[in-house]
DNA sequence: TCCACACTTCGTGGATTGACGAATTGTAGG
DNA sequence: CCTACAATTCGTCAATCCACGAAGTGTGGA
């Protein structure tokens, strides 16, 4: 009950599913995550975190890189779940722009990303 | 997005869910699910309208009686939630144990049933 | 062993949510 | 009409949630 609740929350945010939908067509760091939404770090990363504990998403961490991806071999509940979610969502305005943005941030350096970051590390 | 966020939303609260299960063995009017979930009407009232508007569920009027029906013939991605839905909890003890209340509410009289209106009506 | 930096954790503040009871609505029966 | 009563709406309170920035963690390179 309680993880069939921890999905159902994880995709009742607006922010939340547009993150997991900028995965559809591939894993993203976290920069190139907050460089689509336009959101502070700290709450991406808590959004992030909240969809992997729900069991739809996948991290990997390369160097100081965190990679998020959709689920690639997700239990077949889950794998329920998100084709439902991804049918439902991918024509959205929403979601088509944030994928189109998702073009552009792959084309950007890594380096151009760290722009998110400078405001807390400043001092 | 904003109705793919409603679903989501009305499945996420324990108690609605719970409410939305004890309706898979047949219609129930509000006093019965109240009986069953044992919380005050006009919480059970709100919940039950925040599925509906979610698409989820049906309301019919009969006299003073409002009884409530899963979809009977939802839109297809209303099914797809739906069907995901009752086989991710039909086997839960909790909402097990709400459709075995449940049958001990189908046997008592509308009468009895009305006891949970008392306190609101006694002055 | 520093430092830079990508990310996470923590604490806070405002908005939303879920519970309740009181008051209101609407229907059936006298 | 008036009353009884099933259900809804409204106002309130405590708990939870989402956003943020500040501080902390851990990794890689100088």
């Amino acid at each position: 009950m309680n993880d069939f609740i921890k999905i159902t929350k994880s995709l009742s945010d607006e922010t939340r599913v547009r993150a997991l939908m900028s995965l559809t067509e591939g894993e993203l760091c976290l920069c190139q995550i907050i460089e689509i939404l336009k959101l502070a770090p700290s709450t991406i990363s808590k959004h992030m975190n909240l969809l992997f504990d729900a069991g739809l998403i996948e991290k990997r961490k390369q160097g100081k890189w965190q990679y998020y991806r959709i689920h690639t071999q997700p239990q077949p509940h889950i794998k329920q779940i998100l084709d439902w979610t991804l049918s439902n969502l991918q024509d959205k305005p929403t979601i088509k722009s944030d994928l189109q943005k998702r073009c552009c941030v792959m084309d950007m350096d890594l380096e151009d990303l760290s722009a998110c970051y400078k405001k807390q590390n400043q001092n």
